[in-house]
DNA sequence: AAGCTAGACAACCGCGTTCCG
DNA sequence: TCGGAACGCGGTTGTCTAGCT
């Protein structure tokens, strides 16, 4: 459906607001209330569409929000909260009083994420570039080996200053399997998906992984795609915008062995805190209660997402089709609520209707 | 002093959801 | 019940400024 905007692209004013246009809007949501947004420009004299004072509104004018800088109790709880929901961050606002999710987002990109980095942490799954580094070479290199925890991409910029900072041992990481394919999906255009294929180093692999460059090249493969499912053909959102194919783009016979959810379907059904997650736990970095949040969300966010569920769905079935084993016999859809109600009662204020302005 | 770069933050945009006639 | 408008959220882009060369 193509959406009106409600304004005129062409005469609204953009740009940074001015002293006098804020008045305006604080005078008239001062007299009216901030609600019925697209007829604020009109009613108050200003060139800007509705959206864009409510924005300003939200989160520059509102006489409770705090101008001051982060606390370290504050930014604490960013952490925290983002360790365990991700970057929801209405939610992780309204655990702050005084800040908006444009505040904590923008916090998160310039400082928060900057920091875990340094501290050697990837800021996307809260867990050291080294564990994920160590999985990722699991993951390529064995197809028989289930990793023992699951793992998400990581930020090629993060782990490039990671690895600068930290001096890693990056030379001793030998992965055995590299992706062959990497192909753009158009299916959604607000975001760059790519459709990857895995294909194990020969002799014949030309790939070496004697420099950081090489090692930074590497494709965010190791998805992080909720509860950890990636099917054969997984797509999977990637900020990377460099292709890594390998001259030859047709997958090898050798690599149509390869299935995702051969060594990943576990972690999807059984979610279970692993070392480091206990470690941080132990450093204070991630609580008890946000270490089970964070376990139980990753069903939560699966189950939200439709796409994800029947995926899931079709993956459970044909996993319960195949498999003896009596762990998975329980059903994915049971598991699931039963999870998510556990998050429920561990959690009720993140799953509370969020409250108005 | 001028140009360049990175950091910080304000603002915009797209899309899913909700509301309402 | 349906369709369009409005709203809310998160990702991305734009702009300004300080520091460096």
């Amino acid at each position: 459906m193509v959406r009106s905007q409600g304004y005129d692209k062409i005469s609204v004013k953009r740009g940074v607001r001015s002293p006098e246009e804020d008045a305006k809007i604080v005078a008239f949501v001062s007299k009216h209330g901030p609600s019925n947004w697209t007829s604020v420009p009109k009613k108050a004299g200003l060139k800007r569409c509705g959206k864009s004072c409510r924005f300003r509104w939200t989160n520059y004018l509102r006489p409770d929000l705090k101008q001051d800088t982060f606390t370290s109790q504050e930014e604490d709880l960013i952490i925290k909260l983002h360790a365990a929901i991700g970057s929801r961050w209405f939610i992780i606002a309204q655990q702050l009083p005084g800040r908006t999710d444009n505040d904590v987002k923008n916090y998160w990109n310039t400082k928060l994420k900057k920091k875990l980095s340094q501290m050697g942490i990837d800021p996307v799954t809260h867990k050291p570039f080294s564990k994920l580094i160590a999985d990722y070479g699991n993951i390529e290199g064995s197809y028989s080996q289930k990793p023992t925890n699951q793992t998400s991409f990581i930020n090629n910029k993060d782990l490039k200053s990671s690895i600068l900072l930290n001096s890693e041992p990056y030379q001793t990481l030998k992965p055995q399997g590299v992706i062959s394919r990497i192909t753009n999906n158009n299916n959604n255009n607000n975001s760059q998906q790519q459709t990857l294929q895995m294909e194990p180093i020969t002799d014949k692999t030309n790939l070496s992984f004697n420099s950081l460059t090489d090692l930074t090249m590497m494709p965010t493969v190791i998805g992080s795609t909720d509860c950890g499912i990636m099917t054969e053909n997984e797509t999977i959102t990637s900020s990377s915008s460099s292709s890594c194919s390998t001259p030859d783009q047709d997958a090898s016979p050798v690599a149509s062995h390869f299935r995702w959810n051969d060594f990943l379907l576990e972690d999807a059904f059984v979610p279970t805190a692993d070392n480091n997650d206990q470690e941080m736990v132990k450093a204070g970095f991630l609580s008890k209660e946000l270490l089970v949040c964070r376990i139980e969300n990753v069903s939560r966010q699966s189950w939200n997402n439709k796409e994800a569920r029947s995926q899931h769905e079709a993956i459970s079935n044909d996993f319960q089709l195949s498999s003896s084993s009596s762990s998975y016999e329980t059903s994915f859809v049971e598991a699931m609520l039963d999870q998510e109600n556990e998050m429920f009662l561990n959690f009720p204020h993140l799953m509370e209707e969020p409250s108005h302005y």
